[in-house]
DNA sequence: TGATAATTGTTATTCACTATATCAAATATC
DNA sequence: GATATTTGATATAGTGAATAACAATTATCA
């Protein structure tokens, strides 16, 4: 088959012969997603994209992104770690996380010091600053965000869907 | 508390004295992760990861990405749309789309056509080409890709995650 | 009808995130 | 003590996502 330039649209579902007024916010003539809905990673690739916009909104008064919640969080949990460390278990390339210590740095919530014992590494330390920023965060984090989870999936799903997504981030 | 620029490493769970061997690979004498590994935002993050991985390896010998495919599997699905149309429904924004079909069409999976009731909008059709790779990549994702996922999740769960995810990418 | 507004595809540009190679300083290995 | 490895860092490139702006076309409506 050799295809033509031009084409007369195809069958529009006619949105002006609709009966029932189509959603306004995500409109678009509803598009059939088709074999689409049925693929687990792109229903977790948009569902994690809400999340986060989510955790950006409920944590927004103290400027935390996930990704420099979740180092806050690591540097609470494990004192006396150094940069690579923090970053392997994070996912986070040693290259990349410099920028980012920076900025946390910078808003003086953590401090690098140099280890007594292999001068080659940076201590990583959260500061008073830090500590306090971390705690309201999770907070927010928890009366807000995981709230909102919680009522959306209700308990018991929230449970095993965690369970799962922590196997599949394990196992895969 | 102020802090002193230098620290003596704090408490390592010593990997030296560990008895069972540690995995070599995600070593890192395995930091604490706390309550990051209760918040479902940052194991959905990590799961996708993975899973999108994994459909890459799954798919490599077509050289498609998650995005691409889903184009592809939605242009067989919603016939005579234009760009605005298939990008809003997979939530990419129509500038980005550009260069993003600009690909596709340069591998000749689809093609652009100027429609005769709007000369503004570009149909989009899928070339035999493109039905094809499309055909083939489904057969990988499906006998590969999902059947991985249905090997590490179970079927229940699988189903139960698919329906979990796609309300919070709705309701969320 | 004709002036004005809105839409479509596009370009340019910016920002964030990710990835690799490389480096000097420090430490480990043998 | 020579060599290799590790650590933090820099530079750089690639990708995704976001906004503004533009020409061509179509819609709106006074």
């Amino acid at each position: 088959m050799t295809v033509s330039k031009t084409a007369a649209d195809a069958v529009r579902p006619s949105r002006s012969l609709r009966k029932e007024p189509v959603d306004p916010a995500l409109d678009d003539s509803m598009l059939q997603l088709g074999e689409l809905s049925g693929l687990l990673g792109y229903s977790l690739k948009r569902a994690q994209l809400k999340v986060f916009e989510d955790f950006l909104r409920c944590v927004e008064p103290l400027q935390l992104t996930p990704a420099q919640f979740s180092v806050l969080l690591l540097l609470d949990n494990n004192p006396g770690r150094n940069q690579t460390e923090i970053a392997n278990t994070l996912g986070i390339l040693r290259p990349n996380f410099v920028a980012m210590l920076d900025g946390l740095e910078g808003r003086d919530l953590c401090a690098r010091m140099r280890s007594t014992n292999d001068r080659r590494s940076h201590i990583l330390v959260l500061t008073d600053k830090g500590r306090a920023v971390l705690a309201r965060a999770k907070k927010l984090v928890s009366s807000k965000h995981e709230a909102r989870l919680m009522e959306v999936l209700g308990p018991a799903n929230h449970a095993a869907m965690l369970e799962m997504l922590a196997k599949l981030a394990r196992e895969f």
